[in-house]
DNA sequence: AAGTATCTTGATCGATCGTTTAAGACCTGC
DNA sequence: GCAGGTCTTAAACGATCGATCAAGATACTT
């Protein structure tokens, strides 16, 4: 055994950079492959083969590095989602600006995903996203309620019969099909033998847009008689509704729209 | 301090039960609230009031206690599922066909978070599914391969022109729309200060099934040529597609079917 | 009532956790 | 070449981890 440190296999020169951007890079890979709470600092520094000491000193504690992992790549992806919203905007088409306004929301992180071959931050962020501790931590609070409400601006500007509810309850179920395919650690490549393939971005950005703008655009609950709404319970074999049935054109009337 | 143990301010009286369903329903909020490795044996065992020593005797280990909590949960949903899909298939005319398909994968679910009024097994779900080893703990693939598998056949049915592409995607973006409903721990309640909370029933339930409905049924990618799939990956401020336009009535062709 | 199987308990195991400490190496400006 | 700040290191801290053990309590059978 050589008497110098073998922590290991790879060399510095090997995995480059400084040490600070070195533990980032791998910490990026060992969250992503574990989550936070499944990582262990011992894991973390000897990914990046340092000792676990020196990340307390760069970043402070774990939740630091955890933090500061994400801060190197959310205003990439933020800043890329502002510049095509703004484009989406400059559209005057509302049809058209619906679907420069999903896929501004979309592209951005389905891009990063597939641009390094490395999944590891979409599993990071997806496993953020459902962690029940994230809420507390804040990171998604602080880093993304912001270009949220920006997304849903533009929606509204697109969809102006909409009522608030609907901007929003699709902002999130689009927001919960991205985040999904992000996160996905293998399991659609399964079910589908190889077919579809998340990291595949020139099939999942058009498939994606293309669900997320039908959905959003044509989707609409069945209108209700605001009295009894909690009358009785949605049943799998209840009625039809008017769901999807119909597409007007606007005519709808944009019921307990919330003001600015 | 008393001589007899104090573990909980919860009497063995007023959480009820036995010992072995009482670890199991409080395991359920234990690990629906931190996860499964932010869980400790020491939490899960005070939360139940049972010596740590209780769990491992039931239920072997940390993650067979884990496996337990799901296998309490998931058949009632894959059976009402079925049940679902079984009335759906009923169905002749395929537009409603469709719209009970989509409601019968989300309704079981969204009931299942909305009945006891206790978020803890929709964000334990949600947390497992993007959780990065649950790939290799196989709870998912072990539980619900079958029903999914059931369900994209469900919507081949209703979908006949589609290509197997198409349906597993639509399938995917659904499942990511509903796990992340199941998984808000208040982000959507937050946004829409209280306006739309995943808990309402009456309303997360309409707004799903209209929107993955319109998606799946109207969301179609735009044809490209097969050769140059790989010529330049779809930019933001890219080209129109005809993705949600015009919706034709079953002349576009079943590219890529793959055989059953 | 005695015997047997099941359930429950407190105590403790070695391992690993995140973090801290104090000392050494390195670099820069004088 | 030496002082001062930044960076890096090995070692160790107390705490907590999941799991195990032998002994005791309870329930059921004979």
């Amino acid at each position: 055994m050589p008497a110098k440190t073998a922590r290991s296999a790879r060399t510095a020169a090997e995995v480059g950079g400084s040490s600070r951007e070195r533990i980032l890079a791998e910490a990026e890979r060992v969250f992503g492959a574990h989550g936070f709470d499944g990582a262990s600092m011992r894991q973390l520094a000897e990914a990046a083969d340092v000792p676990a000491a020196l990340i307390s000193y760069h970043f402070g504690s774990k939740e630091g590095l955890y933090r500061a992992v994400f801060e190197r790549r959310v205003p990439t992806v933020v800043e890329q989602r502002l510049s095509g919203l703004a484009i989406a905007m400059s559209e005057q088409d509302l049809d058209r600006r619906l679907e420069l306004v999903v896929k501004a929301l979309v592209f951005p992180m389905l891009h990063l995903r597939a641009r390094d071959r490395d999944p590891s931050f979409g599993r990071l962020l997806a496993h953020e996203t459902m962690d029940p501790n994230s809420e507390q931590r804040g990171f998604i609070r602080d880093m993304f309620d912001p270009i949220a409400r920006a997304v849903a601006e533009a929606l509204r500007s697109a969809l102006p019969t909409r009522t608030e509810a609907e901007i929003w309850w699709a902002y999130e179920f689009m927001l919960g099909a991205m985040v999904y395919v992000m996160g996905d650690a293998g399991r659609l490549e399964r079910l589908t033998d190889g077919l579809c393939r998340p990291d595949d971005e020139a099939a999942s950005v058009p498939h994606m847009v293309a669900f997320l703008t039908a959905g959003v655009r044509y989707g609409m609950p069945p209108r209700v008689n605001e009295g009894n709404r909690n009358a009785e319970p949605t049943k799998v074999t209840g009625g039809k509704s008017n769901a999807t049935r119909d597409v007007p054109k606007g005519e709808r009337i944009a019921a307990r729209r919330r003001p600015r």
